[in-house]
DNA sequence: GCATGGTTAAATGAAATGGTTTAAGTTTTA
DNA sequence: TAAAACTTAAACCATTTCATTTAACCATGC
C-alpha cells in the first residue's frame, strides 16, 4: 500500500533510521544489501522534497511574492523586511515577531542556524496575511 | 520539467482555473479535450494529496499523537482541549492561543467553517512544542 | 592496513504514471 | 428543458519509477 509519495520500503528504511540503525544493520533486518538501503532511503528524501516543492507551488497559486530573505540575514532583520514589504502592499501579517519566527523556523527547521538564515527564502503573502516560505 | 509533484500540464491547467476559465475554455487554449482537462485537473489534486499525506508522515515520524479534535467541535474548545492534553504529557505549546487558531486554519482552511470544525482533526506533537495536524 | 558506515554508478525487470482519445455519463444554470 | 460545464471509464503507448544486484569508491577510527 502507498498512500503519499513514499513506498512501504522507504517508509520502513524512514523509520528504522529514526531508530538510529545503520544501513547495514537495516539491510540485514529487511534482508538485502546495505548499497540498496543507500538508495532506498535516498529515494524517500527526493520523494519528500518533491512533496515540499508541490505545496511551495500551491502556495504561489494564491499567493504573491514578499520578498527573498538572503542567505546570512539575522532573524530578526528578517521579520523587519517582512513587516515593511507587507506594509508596501497594505497587506497586514497576522502574526506577532514571535509567532513569526516559529512560523520561519518550522517551515524549514535546517535552513536556520542560531539566528541567522542559512540559504535564500522566498516569502510570499495570501491577501488575508498568512505568509508561506519557499 | 517537472519540479515537485505536478507535470507542467497540471500546472498549467490549476493556474487557468485559479484565473477562472472553464475547463473548455483551457482544453481550447492547451488544444486538446474537455475530457482531458478534467483528467488532468483531477490528477493534479491527486498529487497534492499524496504530497500532503507524505508529510504528514514526517510529522508522525518524529511527533507524538496528542489527541483528536471532533468534525463538530467549537475552535476554542480544540485548543482548550490541545492545551490541557500537552499539560498532562509536560510539554508546553510553542504558540499562543491566537496562533494556535491560526496554525489549525491554515493548515487545511477548507477543514473549518466558522468557528466549528468539519472533519475529524488529527493533532500531534514534538518534544519542542511544535504542533502539526493530520 | 582493515573493518565500519555511507555513497555512487550501471544494468535489469516489473509496475506505475502521464497524456491522449472516444464515448458515455452527471450537474448546473440560464 | 436544453445547453454548458463537468465527471467518468476504457484503452493505448511512451516514459518514468522502484527495488534490486553487483561492484566500486570515500571517509573514519582503531
Amino acid at each position: 500500500m502507498k498512500q503519499g509519495l513514499l513506498t512501504d520500503r522507504q517508509k520502513e528504511v524512514l523509520r528504522f533510521r529514526k531508530q538510529g540503525l545503520t544501513q547495514q544493520q537495516i539491510a540485514d533486518i529487511i534482508h538485502t544489501s546495505k548499497a540498496n538501503v543507500c538508495t532506498i532511503e535516498k529515494a524517500a528524501y527526493e520523494n519528500i522534497e518533491k512533496a515540499k516543492e508541490t505545496l511551495e507551488f500551491l502556495y504561489t497559486l494564491d499567493a504573491t511574492h514578499l520578498c527573498t530573505i538572503r542567505s546570512g540575514t539575522d532573524l530578526f532583520d528578517a521579520i523587519g523586511e517582512i513587516y515593511a514589504e507587507a506594509e508596501k502592499i497594505h497587506i497586514k501579517v497576522r502574526y506577532d515577531s514571535i509567532g513569526l519566527i516559529n512560523r520561519l523556523k518550522e517551515s524549514n527547521p535546517e535552513r536556520f542556524k542560531g539566528r541567522f538564515v542559512r540559504d535564500d527564502v522566498e516569502v510570499y503573502i495570501t491577501e488575508e496575511g498568512d505568509l508561506c516560505f519557499g
